[in-house]
DNA sequence: CGACGGATCCAGATTACTTCA
DNA sequence: CTTGAAGTAATCTGGATCCGT
């Protein structure tokens, strides 16, 4: 079972993603076994934002071609991710196979995968292993932001004595990221230690940034989607300010002037789903949707007291604008 | 077959640092 | 030069899943 609250275009207007993309769902429902691991996946992957975006199978590797024109190493392909923890293919073979448990020891481990590919933890330009070739650009920020971060760098090599000192990523290296992140929100263990390798990263640096950028993206989205939400709220609430008073307003038509009293009582009629009255069943059957389908003229208002044709004025634009107004539940109004 | 523990990944919250107005 | 806000890399914590025993 779900539950899906569309949002419709204006909450979209991030990453270029269609309306009918965005999907604020809740999703309800029993998760065992690989449900859970591929919901799991899916929610990495920002399903729960774009689930039509998210290839049910996702490609094998990160397509890197777009603006820096750089490409994977051609490395076997990702497997499915209950293979991948079936037997670690993705494990980087420099990563002991006891490497332990917490974070910062699968760091070191990581550290260590890092300098397995790195003759130097310092040394970013001749560490990479791809033909980049005509892309000095990348290669270069690498090297300079491998200048810049060395001082980090060494410090995160010596013990680092709990100083935490921050680098900062160079532009080559987060535009390279981005890139990475458009293609998929999640990496494989591979994927990561070649990213890692091409912007002379730690593989943890990449798990990091791409956390980050995860939790980035989920909260530009719910600020969106809460903005949107709020303008809403203002436009129901505007709406039903205009309908309250048009309720009085007819109230008081009626208390001056009755003049539906006099007509036949068979011409009345109240729509028990939307409760608007109906003047006659001829204009109920033309209002119906079959003959709305052939016949898309309203009936002519000026056979109306005035308040009548303000009361079955055609539909009014739903406030919630992008969405098409889901068809009232069965009713001969209009 | 189920229980258990280790390994791994992730989200969310938070901290610490950098940059900039 | 100082300062506060914003951005973000890094860390911590807890939950979920997988896998071997």
């Amino acid at each position: 079972m779900e539950l899906g609250l569309s949002l419709g275009e204006a909450a979209v207007a991030d990453a270029g993603r269609a309306p009918e993309e965005l999907l604020l769902g809740l999703g309800v429902g029993a998760r065992t076994g690989d449900e859970g691991e591929k919901r799991r996946r899916e929610v990495a992957a920002g399903a729960g934002w774009w689930a039509s975006a998210a290839s049910p199978e996702p490609s094998v590797r990160l397509s890197l071609v777009s603006t820096l024109g750089l490409r994977w190493p051609a490395e076997t392909g990702r497997s499915e991710p209950s293979a991948q923890r079936g037997f670690d293919v993705n494990r980087t073979p420099s990563v002991a196979p006891g490497a332990a448990g917490t974070e910062e020891r699968e760091d070191d481990d990581e550290d260590g995968a890092a300098a397995a590919f790195s003759s130097s933890p310092n040394d970013s330009g001749g560490s990479f292993p791809l033909d980049l070739s005509g892309h000095g650009r990348l290669e270069a920020a690498a090297a300079q932001a491998g200048g810049e971060r060395s001082s980090s760098r060494a410090s995160d090599d010596d013990d680092g004595a709990s100083a935490r000192k921050k680098l900062r990523l160079s532009k080559d290296q987060s535009a390279f990221l981005e890139e990475s992140f458009k293609e998929h929100s999640t990496l494989n263990p591979k994927q990561k230690v070649a990213l890692a390798k091409q912007l002379n990263l730690r593989p943890r640096q990449v798990e990091v940034w791409f956390q980050n950028r995860r939790a980035r993206t989920k909260l530009k989205q719910t600020e969106m989607d809460c903005e949107y939400l709020k303008r809403c709220c203002d436009t129901l609430t505007e709406e039903n300010r205009r309908l309250h008073k048009e309720l009085s307003e007819l109230r008081a038509l009626k208390t001056a002037q009755p003049f539906y009293m006099n007509l036949p009582a068979t011409t009345l009629s109240m729509c028990p789903s939307c409760e608007r009255v109906a003047s006659n069943p001829a204009a109920a059957a033309a209002s119906s949707p079959a003959a709305r389908a052939s016949n898309a003229a309203a009936p002519a208002p000026e056979q109306r007291p005035s308040s009548f044709a303000a009361l079955f004025a055609s539909p009014r634009g739903f406030p919630l604008a992008p969405q098409p107004r889901p068809p009232p539940p069965a009713s001969n109004c209009l």
